[in-house]
DNA sequence: TTGAAAGCGATACCAA
DNA sequence: TTGGTATCGCTTTCAA
């Protein structure tokens, strides 16, 4: 790094004090005469003056710079909502530190430790399981944060609604005239993870429409093998089933890969609707019908959150998925929503 | 923030002074008697203290942090060669600031601007087009960088060997009996933009071989949408052709989506062969034989070099691809690497 | 082996 | 409206 001209360069240049430069360079907090402030403003051009901001983070105790830690920002889910969160924090004129947890909580406390140590002004943290040591730590040095995606009763969160998603995604399908519907996922009962919520959502519908339901579970992290091979699965053992709900786009991948293998024609004699809305559904073959995470609200609002600690007391919203139609579920441009071929 | 915990706080616990807190600290510059650093360490550990790194990088003048720009870190290649970046960074004990330019060298230079700002130690830049204003601003504020995947021939870089991987694409394809292949991706003789050296291997390999060739331009970064229109009219056209030979696996997605829905067969009466080798390719249907990048090399690489100017004069690794066959060019676990069916 | 103190660059109080 | 200066937390020189 070139050492750089200094605020007092700028002074000396200007015929000022550093003072007044600061007052230029940051709108206050005392007021300054036209004439100076354009002589300051000059030689902040001349010299290519800029502030170091490791100087005023010290002085200011604020980095302006965000923290965020997602489990794998390779996986087309996770990279979307990293975007979205980088675009929100872009505008906002933040940086954006970014650190992989590889699904591992010990990882995932490394880098929110390491996030720590670079003092960020907060952490975005969209968790690789179970959130409560990573809240801990979070809130034992007082770091402001938001959970992202899945959340945790002690922290402020910010999630789409999952149920919701859940609950449209079957009721597609029913709309088709699916009489049996399998379900990919990995839920329990009490669990609040994303996945689990999707899976109670569908369920409620399932249950209320007295239709026979077939959960598959496929835990993490290998999603698309155990989806595949659940199907696999679950097709052999029950022919009759016309219907898939994938938890996730991931879900899907395995799901259409083994439906297709067995020589079942998805969005044909087979509908699939899953959950997720990566950019990849809407190129598979056939295209993927598949609930969209809100991922740009989601980012804006997590950014907003963590920024105003002051108006995040233990928020969670829940915004809607959006619903993008496409060939997987059996609708098609010509045939929309009718029910699938026998 | 809460204020924490000083050094001063420290060395007053531990009965010394704020230069032997320091000397503990850092290993140096001074030894420090043995009883004396465990009374220190005893004092960094009871107070929770942790060094403000603001105050440390004023004083060095080193942020132990490294900026990362990206064309779009949800794209699949793109989002892995991040992780792999952000990994090699990791284990060096350096934070990564990133940032998305969208595609668009306006915004990446506004990025490249904030990472100056951020005072990063180095750059490491995977460039969206042609990199030349962003190389010269790099340069112009001597900050050190590395080019990843798309090179300059004014900065350091690091990247695949491209020419060689649109090379063995087209050898694959030979292999399998193809007579007529077309290239999906967008070349011109002189670039040497990524697609432009596979295509430039590809084109040289069917020249060899005496082969027709029907190169297909698809300009980015709609690739998926490009590509796909492209393959529909190419096969439309001309429905000879046996192979198709995509040069990034965004192409292939399109290329895969034509084709089916035109009524060809993918590995079966089409061979598909691909360049990146992104994680997606294992998923698709069928599986997509593919070029794989070397992912984790480049992202060890770029870092060691960005971080050791001194030996980064001008080097451009051209690290080879790995190859994963899988289904769509043809190969099949009992058929491995035979001539397609006609 | 230890410690006092200078200084990194910016902010903002207090006095002018 | 302006400017001198103390201060943020840390590193490191210099003297002891």
């Amino acid at each position: 790094m070139a050492p750089g001209p200094t605020i007092r360069d700028v002074a000396a240049r200007a015929g000022t004090s550093t003072a007044v430069v600061s007052y230029v360079l940051n709108d206050g907090p005392r007021p300054v005469a036209a004439d100076t402030r354009a002589r300051v403003l000059a030689a902040v051009d001349e010299l290519g003056y800029r502030r170091n901001s490791q100087a005023r983070a010290l002085r200011v105790n604020r980095t302006e710079t965000l923290g965020l830690v997602v489990p794998d920002m390779a996986k087309p889910f996770f990279a979307e909502l990293a975007r979205a969160i980088e675009d929100a924090a872009f505008a906002r004129g933040y940086r954006l530190l970014v650190g992989n947890a590889h699904f591992d909580v010990a990882r995932e406390s490394d880098q929110l430790r390491a996030l720590l140590g670079a003092r960020v002004d907060a952490v975005v943290l969209v968790p690789s399981d179970d959130p409560a040591a990573a809240v801990e730590l979070l809130r034992r040095n007082r770091l402001p944060h938001v959970l992202v995606h899945r959340t945790h009763p002690d922290a402020p969160g910010i999630a789409g609604d999952d149920t919701d998603a859940g609950r449209r995604a079957v009721e597609h399908l029913l709309a088709h005239g699916c009489r049996r519907i399998a379900l990919l996922g990995d839920g329990t009962a009490e669990a609040d993870d994303p996945v689990s919520l999707r899976v109670r959502g569908a369920r409620a519908v399932l249950a209320a429409h007295e239709r026979p339901e077939l959960a598959v579970s496929c835990p993490f992290p290998n999603l698309r093998d155990d989806s595949y091979r659940a199907t696999l699965a679950l097709l052999a053992a029950d022919p009759q089933i016309d219907a898939l709900c994938a938890t996730t786009d991931e879900h899907a991948l395995g799901a259409l890969r083994a439906a297709t293998e067995v020589g079942r024609r998805v969005g044909d004699d087979l509908a699939l609707v899953s959950i997720d809305g990566t950019e990849l559904g809407a190129y598979l073959v056939p295209a993927l019908t598949t609930l969209t995470a809100p991922f740009a609200a989601l980012g804006e609002d997590a950014v907003e959150v963590v920024l105003d600690p002051a108006r995040a007391p233990a928020i969670v919203r829940r915004r809607p998925f959006g619903l993008a139609i496409r060939r997987s579920c059996g609708c098609s441009p010509d045939r929309p929503n009718t029910t699938l071929k026998a």
